[in-house]
DNA sequence: ACAAAATCAGATTTTTTTATCTGATTAAAG
DNA sequence: CTTTAATCAGATAAAAAAATCTGATTTTGT
């Protein structure tokens, strides 16, 4: 079995996603993102950490502390989390795992598979938390 | 990282591309794939085993023994190697991880991934080893 | 018949990924 | 000032994936 994203890249967008979701200004701990996502807690707090030193969420630290989002919805694409957690390598490296494969030393799917890659690619740049935020909120309620 | 297919389905399909690449008839050994596409030579024995059971490929036993594929090339899909090795997980699991996304309980990328994942399905589907063997040719010689 | 060269089968090792644990630090609240 | 609840940091454990090893079996060729 394979997967696009890895399952740390994974939790750490539906984290984000989950503070997409919540009023701005506002904390919520790993502990409440963990259960509300079903995800290990130190797991999730880990990941969030790492995002916070890539700058895209923000911490808070003591009683009361938690985490948000370290800036506007708007200006966070899917393609930054994706960087930050997984890199960026799948979009440059052979589906078929030849290691010579290049524009003029191309795999036999080079060609189409560079189209679909493309796609992707712009779909994760194009997307920022704010576009699915509503979509967001109203499916998190049933979590 | 992260990564489309797992090693083992990238060796699957670089092992089965080379054995479009030699004449009908003929048979290659497991030490020669692995030479000739630099990966170890235990695991691809292991994968065309495999393959074998799929039916997939054929296999010799014995002094002059090896490989070869177990029907024409035109009728194997890349699909079916991708099924046999890695399943179909990665074409009907949230690309976000959420267990409950679904059409009716879809997640917030649900309708745009969907359309990718269906292209690169049909993508998949619809080259065969013949359609790539020209290409195959031309590119292993350089490996 | 025998030796050589290959697949086959299964166990084992190594590496990577995923998950957990422990303790330190920080900050709010009584 | 003390307690409490959180992040933070780093070590450790468990699980999965990737790679290797060993020996048995099969078949060709001498």
């Amino acid at each position: 079995m394979t997967v696009i994203f890895s399952k740390k890249c994974e939790y750490g967008l539906q984290a984000v996603l989950y503070l997409s979701a919540i009023e701005p200004g506002q904390i919520v701990s790993s502990d409440e993102i963990a259960k509300k996502l079903g995800i290990p807690k130190e797991f999730v707090s880990k990941i969030l950490q790492s995002l916070t030193e890539s700058g895209i969420v923000s911490s808070k630290k003591g009683k009361a502390g938690g985490f948000s989002l370290a800036k506007e919805p708007g200006k966070i694409r899917l393609i930054d989390i994706v960087a930050a957690i997984d890199g960026l390598g799948i979009f440059n490296s052979c589906v078929l795992g030849f290691p010579q494969c290049s524009p003029d030393h191309p795999c036999p799917l080079h060609e189409k598979w560079g189209k679909l890659r493309t796609e992707a690619y712009e779909m994760l740049t194009g997307e920022t938390l704010d576009e699915l935020r509503g979509k967001t909120m109203k499916k998190m309620k049933s979590l």
